[in-house]
DNA sequence: CGAATATAGTTAGCTTAGCTAAGGAAGAGC
DNA sequence: GCTCTTCCTTAGCTAAGCTAACTATATTCG
């Protein structure tokens, strides 16, 4: 069995929370997904509406780029709420090349209608939590975002 | 920030939570699934094999429904895993209908494997946060695996 | 006992998300 | 102008998830 690794022997406990967090973010996904799912727009999806309606108009590389996803990837994500109606496409006027992503003001409605949905059932669950706890998953939030925007 | 939680009228501070927390799930497993491909196998897959060496034998309505996943979607994890000799599937003795699946030895190295390395890239980010953030983070873990399992 | 029902898994068929490889079309450099 | 790069798309694959429908075994009950 491996016992001690030739690098920095990463503490026990991280590969613990790795495992965990692994665990939490697995299950979690899975359960906002069947809420999503009622709500007309996969996880995916989602993710990448709020990027565009908060973020305003951005081009498909920069999405891909903010998703962390592979380019024909988020053509086909754009393309699917393209046809849904929720974003448009727009042609840069200078470069030929680039395409603007637009969110539709129904795009921007079933955005905001998601987040209801979503929270509808989260937010039961986490009322349950003390205001304290919920300041640390906050907090733990912005660990995990920030870890995956390091590579 | 957060006053007094009256059950209806989720806190937007709720809302925002949800978001975040969706997010945050959305690109560590974006991240963590690169890793775990490296190593052979993808998350689905490792987090049922986690089950089923750390939980012993188990059926596959246990295992499915352990993973929150329908029968039909475990069927083919397992059927995947077998094929790679990873898992056993065994009949029961008593119950012809139930199959009982069983680590091999080749799995539970796999298992380890991934967990090395998802801990060799998730460690070095890990130790850039303080002890306490750490602690923080694997208290959230807890919390989301508590919300995940209260539906 | 035997028929009806219930339970455990599987098969079939669909949608979606992700990838790589390859290509088109527009810009940039020499 | 020709090459090279950049941005995006198309094509084609794998995998995860679902529901519906099926098989096979247990169980219940008339």
């Amino acid at each position: 069995m491996p016992r001690n690794p030739p690098r920095q022997d990463p503490l026990p406990e991280a590969v613990e929370l790795a495992d965990r967090l692994h665990s939490a973010a697995i299950h979690l996904l899975r359960r906002l997904r069947k809420q999503d799912d009622r709500a007309g727009i996969s996880a995916a999806r989602l993710s990448a509406l709020s990027v565009v309606v908060f973020a305003g108009p951005v081009t498909m590389g920069q999405l891909a780029a903010a998703e962390q996803v592979a380019p024909p990837t988020m053509t086909r994500l754009v393309a699917a709420m393209e046809r849904d109606g929720l974003v448009e496409r727009r042609a840069d006027a200078d470069d030929g090349r680039v395409v603007w992503i637009h969110a539709r003001p129904k795009g921007t409605r079933l955005l905001h209608a998601a987040r209801e949905r979503r929270v509808a059932t989260l937010a039961t669950d986490l009322a349950a939590l003390a205001p304290a706890e919920r300041t640390l998953l906050a907090a733990a939030a912005g660990f995990i975002e920030r870890l995956g925007s390091e590579s």
